[in-house]
RNA sequence: GGGCCGUUAGCUCAGUUUGGUAGAGCAGCGGACUUUUAAUCCGUUGGUCGGGAGUUCGAUUCUCCCACGGCCCA
């Protein structure tokens, strides 16, 4: 990159040639008005004598993005935000020297375009250029007009070029935003209030994930990019703010994986007086919603497989869904012993501090999860893995909580919420003890809440959803690189 | 962190097996062409073969190290 080359050097010479002719090759604006697709919408049935009776003029910007010239005409496809329309440029019928300009621009040049539109010999509807002007001078080549861009190294940190080019990844990122207005819109109908909470925290919670550290130099204190937004709504809960939610980027620091980018959006929100149970219910309607809106359809196909959202989605208990594998013992329950072993034995690594229930569920990750394709709840999560979570009231070790996994993923994460501060301060002190014994996931102690628990905190239910992984499943893309704009890379030198 | 694969012209890719300092298509440049659709036709420029070291008379090719990327595992 940025070394001396032929093309760019031509680049620059017709810069020159254009400069010399007095034209500016960044000019300020152009009175567009309309865009290449509503020129579609609006004129694309109309019959050749239709449109010779519509004298109107319009005016066009946007990309050049294929060129076929004739010796004094030419025709050009420009691309806006809504997709592309044909111009013909013919050297009688643009102003006096336009034609010459013209000549010396090139594919990835901006212009604008005034003219009446018509219908081409072969039928395709297109703008004849009466007017024409370089709105913006592309100094580099765009990649191959067939082939395209395909690298995915130069897709990810050029984002930029991807998306000149590569029209379904425009759609995907499209669609992200489509997605994230419904669910918005979804829980705004619901009487939900959108809240935007600290990103850079001094105690770090609400998710067993390594954070991010950071510094702030004029207070002089380390701040931790927030792993999750949790802590502070639920003080919003307190504060009675009753409904609540957001949907921002959590930060954790972990690898990179076609699942895990380190930063990534979630939503969550709190429910005051509802339970996990209705949380359920509440995610396939909000679920059903989104795909009414963007997948136009209750069933999707990803990666090749169907996946069907009609509800009600199947609910099973984790050690339940261990023992429909057929591949375990029942011994496994009764003890840390027999699991770990069986964990062991299928090369899953136990650490010396995690508890059965950590090794039951790491158990659940390895045998379940990958085959949970259909929407399905996962209920009962021991409650050594749910520091956050209320306990269930017949088997305290056990809490009142789901994951939802879709397509074999985790896709949301819920949970009747702990709102006894004495309970809630004991797992948070079996959490540092897991700290103090090395595990750098585990949670930090937070006085602050349980002081505002304290104060008490309704009977609430708190779910959050992975954003990045719904946009992978309803837009079929396999990466969540695919469906981040700008991927997290490694710095080229 | 480990394993496997990849990195050659602006882009998409051959070539490496069997070492003799590189090819194609598109793009670009010059020419013809006033209704094309990957326009067509004629001519033509362009490469420190990801970086470094080693083996060799000679390395894009073989060996080692490094960088970046992808997939799988952890």
């Amino acid at each position: 990159m940025g070394k001396p080359s032929t093309i760019l050097e031509d680049r620059e010479t017709k810069a020159e040639k254009l400069k010399e002719k007095g034209v500016n090759l960044y000019p300020a604006g152009y009175p567009v008005d309309i865009t290449a697709g509503e020129i579609v919408a609006r004129f694309g049935d109309m019959d050749e004598n239709a449109l010779e009776q519509n004298q109107s003029s319009y005016r066009v910007a946007g990309r050049i993005v294929s060129k076929r010239d004739f010796g004094k005409a030419s025709f050009i496809h420009i691309k806006d935000r809504s997709g592309r329309i044909q111009a013909y440029v013919r050297k009688n019928k643009v102003k006096e020297g336009q034609f010459e300009t013209f000549k010396l621009m090139d594919i990835g040049d901006f212009v604008g375009i005034r003219g009446p539109l018509f219908r081409t010999k072969t039928g395709e509807l297109t703008l004849l250029a009466e007017d024409m002007v370089l709105l913006s001078k592309s100094m580099r080549p765009l990649p191959e007009k067939w082939h395209g861009l395909t690298d995915v190294e130069t897709r990810y940190r050029q984002r930029y070029v991807d998306l000149i080019m590569n029209d379904p990844v425009r759609d995907v990122f499209v669609t992200r935003s489509r997605i994230i207005q419904a669910i918005r819109q979804f829980f705004i109908s619901r009487d939900f209030l959108e809240v935007e909470t600290p990103m850079m925290q001094p105690i770090p919670g609400g998710a067993t994930a390594r954070p991010f550290i950071t510094h702030h130099n004029a207070l002089d204190m380390d701040l931790y990019l927030r792993v999750a937004p949790e802590l502070y709504l639920k003080r919003l809960v307190v504060g009675g703010f009753e409904r609540v939610f957001e949907i921002n980027r959590n930060f954790r620091n972990e690898g990179l994986s076609i699942k895990h980018n380190p930063e990534f959006t979630m939503m969550e929100f709190y429910m005051a007086y509802a339970t996990y149970e209705d949380l359920m219910v509440l995610t396939e309607e909000v679920f059903g919603y989104l795909l009414d809106q963007v997948a136009g359809g209750q069933v999707i196909e990803y990666q090749g497989k169907r996946i069907d959202f009609t509800p009600p989605w199947n609910r099973i208990p984790l050690f339940d869904s261990l023992r429909e594998t057929g591949e375990i013992e029942e011994n496994i329950f009764e003890g840390r012993e027999p699991a770990a072993a069986l964990a062991r034995s299928l090369a899953i690594p136990v650490q010396e501090r995690d508890g059965h229930g950590q090794i039951l569920t790491k158990l659940f990750d390895h045998l379940v999860e990958p085959h949970l394709s259909n929407p399905t709840f996962v209920t009962g999560y021991p409650t050594e893995v749910s520091p956050l979570s209320r306990r269930n009231d017949r088997d305290p070790t056990l809490t009142d909580r789901f994951e939802l996994f879709i397509g074999g993923r985790e896709i949301a994460n819920a949970f009747t919420e702990l709102n006894d501060p004495v309970d809630q301060k004991a797992r948070f002190e079996s959490q540092v003890a897991l700290r103090d014994a090395g595990d750098k996931e585990a949670l930090f102690m937070d006085e602050d809440y349980v002081t505002a628990l304290e104060y008490g905190m309704p009977p609430t239910a708190g779910e959050g959803i992975g954003i990045d992984r719904v946009v992978m499943l309803l837009t079929d893309s396999p990466s969540i690189r695919d469906v981040i704009l700008f991927p997290q890379m490694r710095a080229r030198e």
